[in-house]
DNA sequence: AGTATTTGATTGGTTACATCA
DNA sequence: GATGATGTAACCAATCAAATA
């Protein structure tokens, strides 16, 4: 007898749900864990009785849900409905300058003119009474060059303008949620339109697509840490009970001087259906045994 | 006020792709 | 046309540090 763990199922890749590009839209970011832990046992974890704490494991091939967001839907519903139609998913969005005044960016006052990119926007003053890093500098993180970034970038501080992190607003961030749901990277063209809806530079949005991303994977990564662990828990148990089984059914051979002289092939399990077979002992070891497999099964197997 | 957490931003590395000699 | 060097852009991991709880 032996264990049989199974961790993931072949046919079905062990990716978070939402990072499935294909995948519905769904009410929030969820993540899957299609682990299936599959004792080769007797009775498997889906009876339960073999996998103590399997019910709250879910040690079957159901997905673990877990709520990543936190935005709540109440948020979502005080989005305004131009903030909830994605720049690339609809073209009759509404006047991205009417977005810009309600969601006046706490980064920078932006100009009309002012978009495109990096580089090419976000030339204003920093104005704001939470202003970020400063415009003039030409901050051109979007089109880093072999050198990466550019002197100006780093040395901000020593232009007297000590740097000051801006938070986004919380319309800001939970736009940023709804388009990460749709898609998890952007494209530039992506970057930009966001860019100009939540009047942030292309810049901005990027990092927080990066951060969005790594945050998520390591979420995700603690999580399945987390159920490796229980796995783990639950398969060191199983494997004492066996052992202790073993033990038993060892000192019951050696109790039971009978059974000691059956051969040791009497007791055979069937590989397909996992039951015992037992074999007319009292003749085996006088008549060539059949063999006690294959047999059939109900199901023709 | 001190501490922990969250989160925007930076840095350095890797990879893919385009261009050019 | 094939190949290597170079530049660019995108991404990621690690980290910092400001803002917030």
């Amino acid at each position: 007898m032996e264990l049989a763990l199974t961790l993931g199922d072949a046919s079905r890749p062990f990716t978070a749900s939402f990072l499935d590009k294909d995948a519905p839209s769904r009410a929030n970011i969820g993540v899957e864990l299609p682990v299936g832990l599959g004792l080769g046992l007797a009775g498997d974890c889906r009876g339960g009785d073999v996998c103590p704490g399997a019910p709250p494991l879910a040690l079957s091939s159901a997905p673990l849900q877990l709520d990543l967001l936190s935005f709540s839907p109440a948020v979502v519903s005080n989005t305004p409905q131009q903030f909830r139609s994605l720049p690339w998913l609809t073209e009759t969005r509404s006047d991205p300058a009417s977005v810009s005044a309600r969601f006046l960016d706490v980064n920078r006052l932006p100009s009309a003119a002012e978009e495109v990119d990096d580089c090419g926007g976000a030339q204003s003053s920093p104005n704001s009474a939470v202003s970020s890093f400063p415009m003039e500098l030409g901050l051109c993180s979007g089109s880093r060059t072999s050198s990466k970034r550019s002197d100006a970038e780093a040395d901000d501080d020593e232009n007297g303008m000590a740097r000051k992190k801006l938070r986004l607003s919380k319309e800001q961030s939970a736009f940023l949620e709804e388009s990460f749901k749709e898609h998890n990277t952007l494209n530039p063209k992506q970057k930009l339109a966001l860019a100009k809806q939540l009047n942030l530079r292309p810049r901005q949005v990027e990092v927080w697509f990066q951060n969005r991303r790594a945050r998520t994977k390591l979420k995700k990564t603690e999580i399945d840490c987390e159920y490796l662990k229980r796995c783990c828990k639950t398969l060191t148990e199983e494997n004492r009970r066996l052992q202790k089984e073993l033990l038993e059914l060892r000192s019951l051979k050696t109790s039971q001087p009978f059974y000691t002289q059956l051969p040791a092939t009497t007791l055979t399990m069937c590989p397909s259906c996992e039951r015992i077979a037992t074999c007319a002992a009292s003749t085996a070891a006088l008549k060539p045994r059949p063999l006690p497999f294959p047999h059939t099964h109900k199901d023709g197997s």
